[in-house]
RNA sequence: GGCCCCUUCGUCUAGUGGUUAGGACACCGGCCUUUCACGCCGGCAACGCGGGUUCGAGCCCCGCAGGGGUCACCA
């Protein structure tokens, strides 16, 4: 049998990261099988433009690298991939359903199943839909419709003894089928409902495997009853855990991104991204710009690699050891056995620090790559960038060492990119290592002297110069280092000061001190 | 409330009858050091509760408690 997997979208308009790890897990266990990964665009309810909506989300999955087999945009053998072109097929499925007596014409309005519905509650009793306005006949029917009311179509759902079920996660399930109600499968208007369209779907396009989140468990027996119906053959079903809230087991919601910034860490996170987004002049949108978006972490510089890496291992695991896998890794590695049960917080501190690791590991050639848009974006660089970009980012990139965490943080390094004369000085760093340091603009200026006349303007050299400095002049490494890095950087923190000075070089790192010694006088 | 699911450090998890209950993130110390990162060393910290079964239970059984999901002419 071909493993046959799908992720089911609606276009939202943005990609939710606990819609992703769903998303990852079907796509790696299409992956392992060698079978086929589809997308398909549930809409049966939207009214707003689908494409724009869409949009997000196929770029997320893009960028992410999760590839499909068959859906939007590439077609496949099993189309169309759009729910709401496939309307045909589900009212074929209806009548099928009619005709057979799975399912009725139901006459009841909204507020006679509502009446039914609370009185079974104020009884204490469990809602058993009476089937009362239910119309066998065609006499019934034109009965009711003369009275002037709609219909709409109901599963016959079965009254008495349990559906017991294999979940490949979950193991044995049982469901008394008394619990279920007469699921409504097509409204008034005729269109028909999720549940049915998706056991239609899954069944056309032959999905062996409906990995989906927890949540649906307990939809799984009327899909059943439907699919049994209707005479398909049952995929295998896998529930996942849902991801949770950070620090709670709350199910992460798409709805509650307001809530979620009252998180420490989540907080902490998001004003990281909107420190990088600022340098861009990048509107940060409300609505996206949630650590709870993919959209986010591409906006500010994630590796894709960090993000499937943690996901992966929300509520997956290889043993008691292995934390970092390859994106072959995964899928040499990933079953469905080792999901786990229970529901998975999202950690945002954790999540970073996959991505710092997969930063450290990243070579330079690529680091480089990541960043180069990102300083184009906050207009450093030109765009095609001039031809000695590549030498002088490798450089800032080699001597940042793991400084650089999220590819957008470069921007925090603007000194490198900056015209001598358009630095901008922390007021308070030159105030704490110059002018508050009655010797210090003397001793800056000396020093300055030295480097005019350095044979070589090098790390390796230039750290022997000022050990020189250092000692002839009996200070403190302390007294020189911190004034010369004010001085050329504008800042108190950076990169190694040898580098730096290296790499802005002699003219560059000469203007500069003259330019801060001139400030502070 | 009915039904269903879940329950090991703060968080992600390993563990399938005998372990000093392991790892990772976070956190706290220390070291390194020109700042900031990195790195290194060390530390804190968990089997929800109660009954069984067993020589022996985090692991098996039964209760309880807690948490969560779901109960739409939403997906």
């Amino acid at each position: 049998m071909t493993v046959r997997t799908r992720f089911a979208p609606s276009p939202t308009g943005y990609l939710h990261i606990g819609g992703v790890r769903t998303a990852l897990f079907n796509w790696l266990f299409a992956r392992a099988h060698g079978g086929q990964f589809l997308l398909r665009v549930d809409d049966t309810d939207q009214e707003r433009n689908v494409d724009a909506a869409l949009r997000p989300i196929l770029d997320g999955f893009r960028w992410l690298g999760l590839d499909w087999d068959e859906g939007p945009e590439i077609g496949g053998s099993h189309g169309p991939y759009y729910q709401s072109q496939r309307n045909d097929k589900y009212q074929a499925a209806v009548s099928a359903l009619l005709a057979s007596g799975a399912a009725y014409r139901d006459f009841a309005t909204t507020e006679e199943i509502q009446a039914e519905r609370e009185a079974a509650q104020t009884a204490g009793g469990q809602f058993t839909y009476s089937r009362r306005w239910l119309a066998e006949t065609k006499q019934d029917a034109a009965k009711f419709i003369a009275e002037g009311r709609q219909s709409v179509v109901r599963l016959k759902m079965p009254r008495t003894g349990e559906l017991v079920h294999n979940d490949l996660i979950r193991e044995e399930v049982r469901f008394p089928w008394s619990n279920e109600q007469d699921h409504v499968i097509q409204r008034a208007d005729s269109t028909c409902l999720y549940h049915l369209a998706s056991v239609v779907d899954d069944h056309e396009m032959q999905i062996s495997h409906v990995i989906r989140a927890e949540e649906h468990l307990s939809n799984t027996p009327r899909q059943i009853f439907i699919a049994r119906s209707l005479g398909y053959p049952l995929p295998e079903y896998a529930h996942l855990p849902y991801v949770a809230e950070p620090g709670s087991k709350n199910k992460l919601s798409k709805r509650k991104l307001d809530k979620y910034l009252k998180n420490k860490d989540f907080a902490q996170l998001k004003a990281h991204g909107e420190r990088i987004a600022e340098r861009m002049r990048l509107a940060v949108d409300a609505d996206v710009f949630n650590p709870v978006i993919v959209d986010f972490y591409q906006a500010i510089g994630f590796l894709p690699e960090a993000i499937l890496n943690y996901l992966l291992l929300l509520g997956w695991s290889l043993d008691d050891k292995t934390e970092e896998f390859s994106r072959e890794e995964m899928i040499e590695h990933f079953s469905l056995e080792r999901v786990n049960k229970a529901p998975a917080s999202f950690d945002p501190q954790k999540l970073v620090a996959f991505q710092d690791r997969a930063m450290q590991k990243l070579p330079i050639k690529q680091k480089v790559a990541k960043v180069l848009p990102f300083l184009q974006a906050a207009g450093y660089i030109e765009n095609p960038p001039p031809c000695d970009t590549g030498p002088y980012l490798s450089q800032i990139c080699e001597a940042a060492g793991d400084r650089i965490k999220i590819a957008g943080d470069i921007l925090d390094y603007d000194d490198f990119f900056v015209a001598d004369d358009q630095l901008i000085y922390e007021e308070k760093t030159l105030d704490k290592r110059l002018r508050s340091r009655e010797q210090a603009p003397q001793i800056l200026a000396e020093f300055r002297d030295r480097l005019a006349i350095v044979e070589h303007f090098e790390a390796a050299t230039l750290e022997e110069t000022l050990k020189a400095f250092v000692a002839e002049k009996e200070i403190k490494i302390g007294d020189i280092v911190h004034a010369v890095r004010v001085a050329i950087t504008g800042k108190a923190v950076g990169f190694g000061l040898f580098e730096t000075l290296a790499i802005l070089g002699r003219e560059r790192s000469l203007a500069r001190i003259d330019r801060a010694l001139q400030l502070v006088k």
